[in-house]
DNA sequence: CAGGAACGAGAGCAGTGCTCTTGACAGCGA
DNA sequence: TCGCTGTCAAGAGCACTGCTCTCGTTCCTG
């Protein structure tokens, strides 16, 4: 979960205190301005250290975001899990419902986070590696559920799909322990851009001057899309 | 279409000019490090000229973001309302998949201005009111389609909406000149949220290491969202 | 043709990410 | 306990940014 062993020496308890501050007070900055607007010179003004003792801590700006968004995408992974395991296991449309919520209700609170994980990146950052484990966290989940129900005997009938689509989802399935029937794949696959689209368009202002209530029309479109998936509803 | 009159004096002519050397030199700075990356010195270098003197054209740098934004939303828009004109009336189903197709397209080949319209604002900008209008254009021809559809009673029978959610679209249908059924109007805007959910994610890389065929998929996505806004298919 | 508006050039301010050097200190082995 | 080694904060400095102000010049118009 955290970081490693618990620190030993004095000088590492100071370094591992440090760093923890620096991110949070980049997570301040990026609370309030944006996550492009997080500016090392600033975070150092705030800790009271001049801008250049930053950089013992960390080799750059960008290595500052990777952290950050890794921690965010930790965020959304913990919120999705939790809403999921806060439903009766059987109970699939509750546990859909629950983390179709889960994910709004985090973008909500943390609409910068969500921005740097899912909105255009940063000027000249390129996500590296380190930040697509936990990036797929919530998706896993959500995929999870839907395996899960497949499992439980309780979705309707597969349907055909061409056969061009059903060879493009080949890389898709190897990351699937069980045999998925395509139909469900795609289907899955379309709740899950249902899901997050709509977050990432709510965010951005695409529905203000349209849905009144955007708590009411989402759990409609939750529950819609659930029903899309083939989950009883 | 482009801005007023044509230009009278030399004076005119120049200042028409010059200001289109600075959009078109942005736009170039745009496409290859992004919208947040744009510099009005590094315009000004391109140009041969002085910094100071880009501000006799743009008052700001975000005064240059807004008419970036503008003309992307109109080249979008032209771009979705080309495609549908590009099939027959009463083709709903074609229309729908040529709109989509070409907003995918256009998505594709401008990701730095996706990203600038439908992505995250840049850092302190927000957006003023002069690019609402353009940005509707896209939900517009959507929405103008499916009316159309339910005109020619194509559409399968509506469905019961739970009254929270009816009540929360009336900003919606204030837009709307002819009554449409709540269910409609639900099943439009979650199909136009899969479309830019769709590109919007796919632009961002979520489906990088699982969808092999994008273009396939997509293809799919859109004739499945257009059966689930009930076009016969 | 004279006055005023528009214009390009240049200097300058405050801010940014990042690098390099300097001197101080902690932690370790001898 | 001494001294070496690596870590650290501090400061100066480079190249860049958006933006402002002033200065002549040039163009348009009354």
């Amino acid at each position: 979960m955290t970081d490693t062993a618990l620190p030993r020496t004095a000088r590492e308890r100071a370094r591992a205190e440090i760093t923890a501050e620096i991110l949070a007070s980049a997570r301040r900055q990026m609370a309030a301005e944006g996550a492009a607007a997080i500016s090392l010179r600033a975070v150092a003004r705030d800790l009271g250290m001049v801008s250049s003792a930053v950089y013992r801590y960390f080799p750059s700006r960008d290595d500052l975001l990777t952290r950050l968004i890794i921690e965010a995408y930790d965020a959304l992974g913990d919120a999705v899990d939790a809403a999921d395991a806060s439903r009766p296991r059987e109970d699939f449309v509750g546990r859909w419902m629950a983390v179709s919520h889960a994910i709004r209700d985090w973008g909500l609170a943390h609409p910068h986070e969500w921005a740097l994980i899912y909105g255009s990146p940063v000027p000249g950052y390129a996500a590296p590696d380190d930040t697509i484990g936990p990036g797929t966290r919530a998706s896993v989940t959500m995929t999870r559920l839907l395996v899960e129900a497949l499992m439980a005997g309780v979705l309707p009938p597969a349907e055909e799909v061409p056969r061009k689509v059903s060879r493009s989802m080949r890389s898709l399935k190897a990351f699937i322990p069980v045999p998925v029937p395509d139909s469900y794949l795609v289907a899955g696959l379309m709740a899950r851009t249902q899901i997050f689209g709509h977050v990432t368009l709510e965010l951005d202002g695409q529905f203000n001057a349209t849905i009144d209530d955007p708590h009411a029309y989402f759990d409609h479109v939750a529950r819609m899309s659930a029903r899309q998936m083939g989950f009883a509803g």
